[in-house]
DNA sequence: ACGCAATATGAATACTGATTCATGTTTCAA
DNA sequence: TTGAAACATGAATCAGTATTCATATTGCGT
């Protein structure tokens, strides 16, 4: 117990440069360390040493690891919306969209394979979040191609059905076929499967 | 260290009944908790005491706790294939095989939840059994894929990306329709997805 | 230039839980 | 029936690491 009230900052942001600084380095570390080592492989010293600081620092930012996951887990949806977002807003129509969609999202599974590990992760860390993150994107997704169908550009069909479908393909493609490739060739991957949804299977 | 030679079963199936009984008791004991609180939350005290057995036992029978849950994966691998082998058996062709095989396996998800999660931990628990349990299946599909387009039951296109572009289709659905809802409606996210597949999104 | 709030430090704490082990009990082939 | 192999037990060991804390140092408004 100290004698003068003692305010480690549990809530909200850093109040000085430094302070904002000091959490962007632990966040960064902290993607770099999960996402290569996994969640319960991370241990908070592998942050901290990261992020060259010391090992209490991190509970000046953060009150426990699953804080900062959770932390990264947002940080992802907000790129990923953005990132699509900005795709996909040349596209004339909606299949247009859909092949930009997909390319910016392999493109950023091979910039930031991190993050994309940490949210799949985030199923059996941080299940809420995991939630939030997926039914938000897929919410979004389902009132394109409602609108889309409306407009006579795609065939009709549950939208909701189709949106979680369409992010399943980029998921597991994305995971195969740029996780796990050295040298991914994104082009062709969206090629065919674009070529697959689109025409679809029967001949 | 014991004055005579100490053989604990750490290799090979056990060799009495009993013995077996015990094995599959935990094996099945596992895949609960397991399944239930998920790989680091699960703890070899919690699966005994489910099993309703010894916490030493445990270790007569498997090595480590990843060793069990290693052996869950490949459990996994065993009833898959035959699920969706025998699903597929009376279907006249691809498409009604590809309806067939989804159908089978939105069933199998909503009668053994706890594996399907298992095999989805398996990306960061062992990485090599889930690489391999994934591969394996979809080796086995592309090389149906081929066959039915040099029938000319599909159209063409890469087997490998879209073998792996329908299972991503078939697990995310499996999480979102089926684990996450209360009642399921697999035959209407069947029939959804297939309309899908076989036009596809082109009016 | 002062002083309080903010930030930094890393040794010490506290707890969890995997794995081992010494010692019983049971099975089963001969 | 018997004895050696198989199996059962759970308290004790052991290692790892998340989190706290008492004590500095730094930032910054005034």
């Amino acid at each position: 117990m100290n004698q003068y009230s003692y305010c480690v900052m549990t809530q909200g942001l850093p109040k000085t440069k430094r302070g904002l600084e000091r959490r962007a380095q632990l966040l960064h570390a902290a993607e770099v360390v999960i996402g290569d080592k996994g969640f319960s492989m991370a241990s908070i010293a592998d942050i901290t040493r990261e992020a060259e600081t010391a090992l209490g620092t991190f509970y000046i930012y953060f009150r426990s690891k699953e804080e900062i996951f959770r932390e990264l887990v947002l940080e992802m949806g907000r790129l990923t919306r953005a990132m699509v977002a900005e795709a996909v807003t040349e596209a004339p129509d909606r299949l247009a969209a859909e092949r930009a969609g997909l390319h910016a999202f392999l493109s950023f599974v091979a910039d930031r394979p991190a993050l994309y590990r940490i949210v799949e992760e985030a199923r059996f860390v941080d299940p809420e979040a995991y939630r939030n993150y997926f039914t938000s994107f897929a919410r979004a997704y389902a009132a394109q191609l409602r609108r889309a169908q409306a407009a006579g550009e795609i065939t009709e069909g549950d939208a909701e059905i189709r949106a979680w479908a369409l992010m399943g393909i980029s998921k597991t493609l994305g995971e195969r076929f740029v996780l796990w490739e050295d040298k991914p060739d994104i082009d062709r991957v969206v090629e065919e499967t674009f070529r697959m949804i689109s025409e679809g299977l029967v001949p």
